[in-house]
DNA sequence: ATAATAGGTGCATAAATGCGCATCTATGCA
DNA sequence: TGCATAGATGCGCATTTATGCACCTATTAT
């Protein structure tokens, strides 16, 4: 088995859409305040953010579509949670084809 | 001691500029492309994409500046390698960052 | 029933960014 | 001393994307 073979599959979690999605000041913010206050609304997130509540609610969509954020509906509010076992698998993947490559000397 | 103020040092390790590096999928398979074969010039990757050589330059000089990459000169060639320690220290402090979080059942 | 609140969406705008071409410098070769 | 090659940079163009406002729907409260 070659090494570009072994390596299609972490390979694969290292797609664009991820880390574009960590790339915006404004959503890994709010992605901190979730890491310290847990889940959180809307309302509460945009109240402690200068941008409108309309940007916040498009940049958590954005994260949801990234498989970061997991969302539930309460009555009129969206509660939105870190997906923390998501999150940690796929930083774990990566770091581990980094780390395989390394093994290999290749880099 | 509060959450926050032990989160303050893994969450500078969370910055968009790095993020924003590895967003680009051409960047991404510049990336893996020095996985596979280790260090490598402009014309050796530029031959194994379609982007122009000037691209090519322009996205390595990219993960330079954020850390990712570092260069040596030899003669007219510039050789780039994949900084690997900086990059798994990286990705290990943010997973710490998640863990810890998640061990006081923030989120 | 009516008003208020939470949140999503259409739209226009401004800024960022990727791209290729042409051109420049520097190095190596005949 | 030319000449080719490696790479960087200025420039213009096209696309993407973040933003806020206005407006819509759905749910709650009076």
């Amino acid at each position: 088995m070659t090494l570009e073979q072994d390596l299609t599959y972490l390979f694969e979690q290292m797609d664009s859409k991820f880390f574009k999605s960590l790339a915006e000041p404004v959503r890994l913010d709010i992605l901190k305040l979730m890491m310290v206050h847990g889940e959180s609304d809307i309302a509460t997130l945009a109240a402690q953010l200068p941008q409108d509540r309309s940007v916040i609610s498009r940049h958590l969509t954005n994260m949801v579509e990234a498989n970061i954020l997991a969302v539930r509906k309460e009555g009129r509010h969206m509660y939105y949670t870190l997906r923390r076992d998501q999150f940690v698998n796929r930083f774990e993947d990566i770091l581990a084809a980094i780390k395989q490559c390394a093994t290999r000397d290749c880099c």
